[in-house]
DNA sequence: AAAGCGTGGCG
DNA sequence: TCGCCAAGCTT
């Protein structure tokens, strides 16, 4: 326990912290839509999971589309369990960190075999594939009213401003969780997760917090000190090595050759246009899949968590079927791929290129 | 336990 | 413009 907290604690304003935050989120909580609307019925456990999975590292605004898509499409977590998995990860197609979508699925279906019910608790649920210790922790507490320490991004940077926590982390990790267990009430924790979520998404946002809106600004020591812009401490990242790649989209009749990536690794499951080898560590070599009559396209930026990806785009024009595993996929339904972000601006470039030649 | 893993928005 | 950042998990 460090200083600040322990101060916290002594002087009895944990409770007046959760107090003045439940407070304010009555008042002022996002209509979202897997959050119980006034009068409707609580959202339940597979759209508060399939939320907190879809919103791991991923924004609000980013995230809505895809969960009504995917609750529409699959109401249920038995009809997602049954789903077919190629048809999810397309599904899941330009929203990133695609081996949450296995993991979905394969949750989906560890759920379904004990019976269509998730796991009740933190300890149950961490078990799950794609399940951490945030949405463990999450999901116990807003699905099923456990007392459970909720910890993300929002909570450190409002915990970190607090009690003005000066570590850098990763390494303050420890401080900030026993501050937010301290300010974590009995009762409503669910809501107080979502709460601190609305907090750092409206008023204790990472660049410019507006104090004058928050309701913990009387407690906050971060900005007692002057400068609550200056939490989280974070150390310094590694810099990102720029690549060069090639992909190649090779046409016969309509019909363009689409691979699937391997399970594991970059883009893991997607599918793709056939590629030089690129990767995070190396350039591509530069060979196409096929000899033939090679023309450059255009190239496209990307990037990526660790790198990023100058992409050249070869096309041909060809009546020789591909070595390998692969489709036919007709170009003109070619935005209906399911092709993550990087495939789908190459593909798009192709299709300008067309436009320019007809 | 440090590194791999997407994407789009924002100041 | 571009570096930073987001409701993290896995190995």
């Amino acid at each position: 326990m460090d200083a600040s907290s322990t101060t916290v604690l002594a002087t009895g304003s944990a409770t007046g912290i959760a107090r003045r935050l439940l407070d304010w989120y009555d008042e002022h909580a996002r209509d979202l839509p897997w959050r119980a609307r006034p009068g409707a019925a609580a959202p339940g456990p597979y759209r508060v999971w399939l939320s907190e999975v879809m919103l791991q590292q991923t924004t609000v605004q980013a995230v809505r589309p895809y969960f009504e898509h995917f609750t529409a499409r699959w109401p249920t977590v038995e009809a997602l369990a049954a789903a077919d998995e190629g048809e999810v990860m397309a599904a899941w197609a330009g929203l990133g960190y695609y081996a949450r979508a296995r993991n979905l699925v394969a949750c989906a279906r560890e759920v379904a075999a004990r019976g269509g019910s998730f796991p009740d608790n933190e300890d149950g649920l961490r078990k799950l594939p794609g399940i951490g210790a945030y949405t463990a922790a999450a999901v116990a507490a807003i699905a099923f009213g456990r007392r459970a320490v909720v910890i993300d991004a929002n909570v450190e940077r409002v915990v970190s401003r607090l009690f003005a926590i000066s570590d850098p982390l990763p390494g303050a990790r420890s401080a900030i969780r026993e501050a937010a267990d301290a300010i974590t009430p009995d009762e409503r924790a669910g809501d107080f997760a979502q709460a601190m979520m609305d907090l750092g998404s409206g008023p204790c946002t990472a660049r410019d917090p507006a104090c004058l809106l928050c309701p913990l600004s009387q407690h906050c020591a971060g900005r007692a000190e002057g400068d609550p812009a200056r939490f989280p401490v974070k150390a310094p990242k590694r810099a990102k090595p720029v690549r060069q790649g090639r992909c190649f989209w090779i046409e016969r009749d309509g019909a363009v050759w689409l691979v699937r990536r391997p399970g594991k690794g970059m883009l893991g499951g997607m599918r793709a246009f056939p590629d030089d080898g690129w990767h995070a560590g190396e350039d591509g070599s530069g060979e196409p899949p096929l000899p033939g009559d090679w023309q450059p396209a255009g190239r496209v930026q990307h990037g990526f968590t660790h790198f990023a990806l100058e992409l050249a785009l070869m096309t041909l024009h060809t009546r020789a079927q591909p070595e390998g595993d692969g489709e036919w996929w007709p170009v003109a339904d070619i935005g209906n791929a399911g092709l993550p972000t990087l495939f789908a601006k190459a593909a798009r470039l192709a299709l300008s290129q067309r436009e320019e030649m007809a």
